[in-house]
DNA sequence: CGATTAATTAATAGAGCTATTAAACTAATC
DNA sequence: GATTAGTTTAATAGCTCTATTAATTAATCG
């Protein structure tokens, strides 16, 4: 059942191969998704996942990078300088939650895959580095502002960066754990969180005042 | 080669099993980790652990659950209360961090193991559950209280368990990826723990203002 | 000492997984 | 209508892992 021919890159097949495997992935994890399991998802023959990606690995490499990329770009092309400074950190948490929200898998894939292969991170690290130095810069010179200016209280970018992400990250990385707590459904969870996402701006806000 | 008999439940080598398969655990997760893996590390047959636990998933089991329970145990008598609502939080930051530092491998383990398996959850939440629900309710009271008098800001108490949970616990779970990223060396980041503790207290306590 | 019992090992069955190879199939082309 | 090239499958080699079984070793005790 071979149906369209001449197709390099776009083959049908190879496209519906790649996103089962994305979201087997994503679900899973890479050592717990077997090639046979994508291939079943995919319908077809798991000798053909191979046949368009050769190994596993360059399956998941290729998802991986690509959709840790995009994601951490959006995170570092939040930040538009120039409103007041309350404005900028309430910006960044609805816009960090929004992008969570839509892949709400992915930081939990990030910290295992980066956990057990520390060689992907230095790859990235060296790809992102110097798109985020900018952004850092810019947004260090503006929190020194509003501490000389006595709106905020004195601390350090990385603590900033550190609540920001702390706040922000752990309800989707601890979600398995904290929805059976909390006794929430899938519906109920994504609710909370939406509300959560207000909380965070307030402990956030609050907790800069000088 | 069998030395010591007569010791049921000491043998000697079922506790190095035991050592050894807690810290393969601990680094790879259940999944990564073979029994083979496990009786190299103790210096063994690998039928061995076999014979003493059975299976993997209940050597895992007895490894996992009763770690996990005395963790959270200790998580939870460590609210004392009496001493000035300020002095209760920092006292939980640095009692949770003293508790962190001493397992900083568990919580990422909890995270990937209570996803991948949420029957586990079950269970020890209903274990857990009574012990808790006396901790909640004092602390609850004591926040209301604060509230009340106007020294803290309204929010509830689930606002803010879960940003003390965030604040605590993201630095360990996402220690590998931030390591690489602040290009630290593992002493270096023990160190950059022991200052983050510091800074936790004061954003958490400065955003309780009201 | 010789029997008994527990600890330990060697060997292996059986399953699943990755990757490769050769063959079969399909559709366009000449 | 045969050729050709890309697609798909069946079959399988080879590996690793879990779990079991039977045999071996060592200590104990009557």
């Amino acid at each position: 059942m071979a149906r369209p021919k001449q197709n390099p890159e776009n083959s049908s097949m190879e496209q519906t191969i790649l996103r089962s495997a994305e979201k087997l992935f994503l679900d899973k994890g890479f050592a717990q998704t077997s090639t046979t399991e994508i291939a079943q998802k995919a319908g077809c023959n798991q000798a053909l996942v191979h046949y368009y990606f050769r190994t596993k690995e360059q399956l998941f490499e290729r998802i991986f990078s690509e959709k840790v990329q995009t994601f951490i770009r959006k995170f570092l092309n939040i930040y538009r300088p120039g409103t007041a400074f309350e404005e900028v950190i309430a910006g960044i948490v609805d816009a960090h939650y929004e992008l969570l929200m839509k892949n709400p898998q992915l930081p939990t894939l990030i910290l295992s895959e980066l956990a057990t292969n520390p060689g992907r991170i230095r790859k990235l690290k060296q790809t992102l580095a110097p798109e985020a130095s900018a952004l850092l810069e810019s947004l260090d010179r503006d929190l020194q502002a509003e501490i000389a200016a006595g709106r905020v209280r004195p601390m350090s970018l990385q603590s900033l960066l550190l609540d920001l992400l702390s706040l922000n990250a752990l309800p989707f990385v601890a979600q398995p754990v904290l929805k059976q707590v909390l006794g929430l459904s899938q519906t109920e969870y994504r609710q909370m969180l939406i509300l959560r996402r207000e909380e965070v701006k307030k402990t956030l806000l609050t907790s800069l005042r000088p």
